[in-house]
DNA sequence: CATTTTGTTAAACAATCATTTAACATTCTT
DNA sequence: AAGAATGTTAAATGATTGTTTAACAAAATG
């Protein structure tokens, strides 16, 4: 029974498509159905309802966005070029998916549901042995002293809100999407050192 | 002819509760009546559609939001001391009002309309003189060169990203409301430090 | 106090939603 | 190539959407 995937395939792709840029009541069935070319009802035959379909998205779009970061934890970097190559590598993402930021934190807001236990982030994120690294920088005076969610907070925040902010910053200063990307990289460069002067003070 | 504005701010109160809650598109009409408590109708006999109403609540919000800043601006601290204190009062601002930055942020970003051109936020803020305070904290060497727009995101990121980011956070920490409430003070902290350190490098 | 204006309601409206059905087409199996 | 399984379609379904209507109540007006 040789399967043709292309189908389901071509609505999954929509639906990234959509639901990352309109958010799941942002858009219609029959949105995803006209992105990816076919017809309403495939979609249920696929995928058994509009949720369903919604959930792989975000399994999916976890995955992609978790997946360039564990290959720099897994690295045997010191924990300084970590932190710059993880921030490197976060703008390099984010600049390629610019609606994801807004995407998780919108979505995996609304719902109750706990998107993170059946992906195995956590299992390869603990095998990294990061934590441990962070623990022993920190015991050593290497690293300032701060609790794994702040650590957490302080790399995203200043990662994925200025790509969530674009819209805004955009109308409120008049820029084109040009200009507002090369304020990007410079900023890049000013979350880099300001991060990496303060998580490790004795570098500056 | 003496109005009687109790249903009409019911509605418009109702209307904000929802809205910053669930979003345009993640409420329905008959949601705000209820939560108002009156009948479907009355919505668009005061206002005259759905998106009229929001559009009233998001001015609504805006104005709230940037009230409290441009009194800080206004003031005549140092610079370094307005930016601590711009940031304890974004911190205590939007830990009364937890969701206004994903709010702004999402539906900011949806429509295409600029709702900061009818607020008179730009001219309050040119009144408060800070560009200039900025420009000449810059010539003079306390301050770091860093443009308008990196200044304002740096700032924007590390104040408002822990609250859009609390429900995610609290999945994969599995933490309580109370005790991220808890990080979100220790992490202000931490933030308040790692900024003040990098925009006035002679003052740590 | 009669009447016009204003406020409020239940019901209806047309549009659109996610989902299902049933008929048709294609592919696979033997 | 006959028949079964799978893929695809247009159309229908029933629920829900934002908005309007028309009837009714309250208040204001003269």
């Amino acid at each position: 029974m040789e399967r043709d995937l292309s189908t389901e395939t071509k609505i999954k792709e929509a639906a990234i498509r959509i639901f990352t840029a309109k958010g799941f009541n942002g858009c219609t069935s029959r949105e995803i159905a006209k992105e990816a070319g076919i017809n309403v009802a495939l979609l249920n035959y696929y995928f058994k309802s509009k949720g369903q379909l919604f959930d792989i998205v975000i399994a999916s779009v976890l995955n992609d966005f978790t997946f360039s970061l564990i290959d720099v934890l897994k690295s045997n970097m010191s924990l300084v070029n970590k932190a710059r190559i993880l921030i490197e590598k976060e703008y390099d993402f984010l600049s390629k998916h610019p609606e994801i930021p807004s995407f998780i934190i919108n979505e995996l807001g609304k719902k109750d549901k706990n998107y993170f236990e059946c992906l195995d982030i956590v299992n390869e994120l603990i095998e990294t042995k990061i934590f441990q690294e962070v623990i022993e920088a920190q015991a050593s005076g290497e690293m300032r002293k701060v609790d794994l969610v702040s650590l957490m907070l302080l790399i995203m925040s200043n990662c994925h809100f200025p790509f969530m902010a674009k819209p805004m910053i955009k109308t409120i200063h008049s820029l084109e999407d040009d200009q507002y990307n090369e304020h990007l990289m410079v900023h890049k460069q000013y979350v880099t050192e300001m991060l990496i002067n303060y998580l490790f003070p004795k570098n500056s």
